[in-house]
DNA sequence: GATAATTTTGACCGGTTGGTAAAACATGAC
DNA sequence: GTCATGTTTTACCAACCGGTCAAAATTATC
């Protein structure tokens, strides 16, 4: 009998954890391009070329889907923010910050699209996990900001605006793209995008920190 | 007979504009909510009072609805960045488009969102504005700023990302309410919020642009 | 108040949605 | 081979989707 959906299992075989994830792939790509509501579940068994019916073998439901990808959305994006080291230089720290958070827009903009949709449409499944991991550690590096400012380090100013203005300016470029893209055309927005971003931003957000460069 | 559908008159009486208007209002609560394709006419029927052949009266589909949305939040965004002047002070100019976006983010949020939820699903409906218009436009002020780059009236920077960044941090403040609101918490989300976002983004682009506070 | 034009509604339609039932199919253990 | 387990597919469903239609209700004109 059928009991054991792949879904449900403690043990997963080889087999199962590749049509997962061929299924999460695919979902990925639909739920980013049109959103929860927009995206149906043929778009996404097409997509992993598969029959809908066996999509729903591996993941009882669309929310199931979403719900997972969500989630591992949401543990990635912190990453870039716990590597933001107290005890590092202020410089060295905001630049490579700046440069972590842009490079996984760049790498991962289905990702960033998946995150932005479901902030945008009111965050109905995470709101718990944006109250509490998340703001705990934004708390937690905002003290960090605030004691270099108090040390003199960098200017002062308001650790989480600025913590969000890294957030928004970076995630643009793949939340963005097609703005971006259509602004600077086909001959701008090729490879030297990213470098000439990362650059600027650098210089911005250093210069407006008040940190020299080096 | 009923050939004159409300739609398609020339002559629109006060009755069928300020009905339209009610529709207008009740489709840019949904679809900002939920984006185009997550959202039903029986929502947007329901949030204007009215029954769904009623608001298919006045427009023919739902994509009429959402397209005169669209143009006029298009429209509306480009407003400020039209105020853009050259013949005025770098600090000021700059000071006061920032100000404007964010206000623009205060007042008009869904507005804003129902943008945002369009260039993230690819912007089917308007990439020819944005590349013919919204180019012109941003290439016009580029200009602008590359000039007073030139003169040593601010420090050298790319404007094309320039313009991106101050876009993406004020608009931030709407499309992301959600979470600016979870990791700030209620006590610092209120009254004071704006404030202290545009004295952050201030600070940090005319410090960035190493114009000095006058 | 009769009449014509406009507005509103209830009933309805074909197509699509997320999801199910059950049988067919594959796979591996023995 | 056979039998239990796991996988895939075919056929299907009720609910919902955007949109139509014709009749009813309302409003404007005289």
């Amino acid at each position: 009998m059928a009991i054991p959906r792949a879904a449900q299992t403690q043990r997963r075989t080889r087999i199962q954890e590749e049509k997962q994830e061929r299924i999460l792939e695919a979902a990925l790509d639909v739920f980013s391009a049109r959103g929860f509501r927009g995206s149906t579940l043929d778009q996404i068994a097409e997509a992993a070329g598969m029959s809908k019916p066996n999509v729903l073998y591996y993941f009882r439901t669309k929310e199931a889907m979403h719900r997972q990808l969500i989630d591992r959305v949401l543990f990635t994006w912190l990453d870039p923010l716990k590597a933001f080291d107290a005890d590092g230089k202020p410089e060295s720290e905001i630049r490579s910050y700046i440069r972590r958070k842009l490079e996984m827009s760049r790498d991962f903009p289905r990702e960033s699209r998946l995150f932005a949709n479901e902030i945008l449409q009111g965050a109905p499944h995470i709101e718990d996990e944006l109250k509490g991991p998340l703001k705990e550690l934004v708390d937690e590096k905002a003290q960090v900001i605030r004691a270099w400012a108090k040390a003199g380090k960098i200017a002062k100013c308001d650790p989480y605006h600025l913590i969000f203005s890294i957030w928004s300016t970076t995630q643009h470029y793949a939340d963005f793209d097609v703005q971006v893209r259509a602004v600077l055309g086909h001959n701008l927005s090729g490879a030297g995008r990213f470098e000439d971003a990362a650059r600027f931003l650098e210089d911005l957000f250093l210069r407006g920190l008040g940190i020299p460069k080096t």
